[in-house]
DNA sequence: ATAGTACTCAATTGATTTATTGAATATTCA
DNA sequence: TGAATATTCAATAAATCAATTGAGTACTAT
């Protein structure tokens, strides 16, 4: 058995883990999940500097995970495969569920995710089958534009305030944004319940829909 | 949106993608994989010192990826949930697919991977339902113990060359080992093949063949 | 109680990673 | 051609990681 082969083979594969081991590049990863983004945009959203974004962005490339494309002057940065995106579905999974630091973390973060009811995507899907049921997406509009639930209506959080009376009142309410770690969805829901709506969360973003089997809608290019 | 809490989650996650951002934790997980181990174990099958491999234990303990129990003067470490399994097989999938090094360090590593046939799990089960298909897992005995296809001899590689008369010479003689990233089933298949037998290797081992969906067997405790 | 076996821990050293800063590069527009 | 915008790169300092060494701990057998 070759020793130092075997030794070179595992440093490759830990190239990708090591890709993944920062906390920015994480997040950026779950930025690219719902669209492909700027570097200038990502380091927004990710609260970093562009010089970090740049960095790190360069890091996951490196590592196979993410590629860009010039625009004129920008570079919109994607996934390189939808398999990136369940390696992400799959180390946040084992995360939440071996160590209790990551749940109460989340807790802290979503302080409101306790407090209101979820519902899993069967129920969703019967509901909305039965026609009683209503899906908002509050993600920004992008995200939505690259890839949304069947039947979900687009409603961004922040434009959510001027367009609650739009809601119906004898549905039930479902909002979801973009995924587990991201708490558009209960902030939306804590609105359209403090109007007087029925109201449930989707836990599940697009990405973690696709890989429950589900499929999503795309608008026409 | 709470920016400092935000941090702490995506630091918390990281935590698990950093615990296997390394070569020899890696190893680690794949021997665990098959069989729980003593640090002893570990150490030697890694080629890494005693101290170094209980280091890197305790990382991947304290990751929650993996438990120890003591039995005497020693420790058995095991993964602590097969979704740790889960998460190796799919960084590793991410890592072949994404990066060519990988695919070429597999190939240094497993000079004779492409000059044997292969079988899928699919026609592997139809021929042994035939019954014209003998499946050989070559693994320490130790690692057969503690799981195997369902219809598997164990015959480890140390002992094949004293046991290839056994071999029908009407069969077609399928070998397995550790998965991917194991040469021990190249090294038995050559030794098949050059006794006259027909034979092919399965790519999967024991956990890529539960991941897959099939079930495997385990001898009465 | 002591010796043997298995394992862990702490300190040290050298290597690697990360964020920042300022310069450099690429593209577009007037 | 030059200015503006977007992005990357290189150098630096601080923080973190990994392997080794030697000491310490836990368990077992005599």
């Amino acid at each position: 058995m070759n020793r130092p082969a075997k030794d070179r083979l595992y440093q490759h594969i830990a190239q990708v883990a090591q890709a993944i081991g920062n906390s920015h590049r994480l997040e950026l990863l779950d930025l690219l999940v719902q669209a492909p983004h700027s570097v200038e945009q990502l380091a927004l959203a990710g609260g970093m500097s562009l010089a970090n974004a740049s960095q790190h962005l360069q890091r996951l490339k490196h590592a196979g995970l993410v590629v860009g494309e010039r625009l004129g002057t920008t570079i919109r940065y994607r996934l390189a495969d939808p398999i990136v995106a369940r390696l992400w579905i799959e180390l946040r999974t084992v995360a939440l569920s071996q160590l209790a630091d990551v749940e109460r973390a989340l807790d802290e973060y979503r302080p409101q995710r306790q407090q209101f009811p979820t519902i899993t995507p069967a129920a969703l899907q019967a509901g909305m089958m039965r026609g009683d049921t209503l899906l908002l997406d509050v993600r920004p509009p992008e995200e939505f534009n690259a890839g949304y639930l069947p039947g979900a209506i687009s409603i961004p959080l922040d434009t959510l305030p001027t367009r609650l009376t739009e809601l119906p009142t004898d549905a039930l309410i479902v909002t979801y944004c973009r995924g587990p770690l991201c708490v558009y969805a209960d902030e939306a829901l804590a609105q359209v319940i403090a109007r007087g709506r029925r109201g449930a969360r989707l836990e599940e973003g697009v990405a973690e829909w696709q890989l429950a089997g589900y499929s999503i809608e795309r608008l026409a290019a």
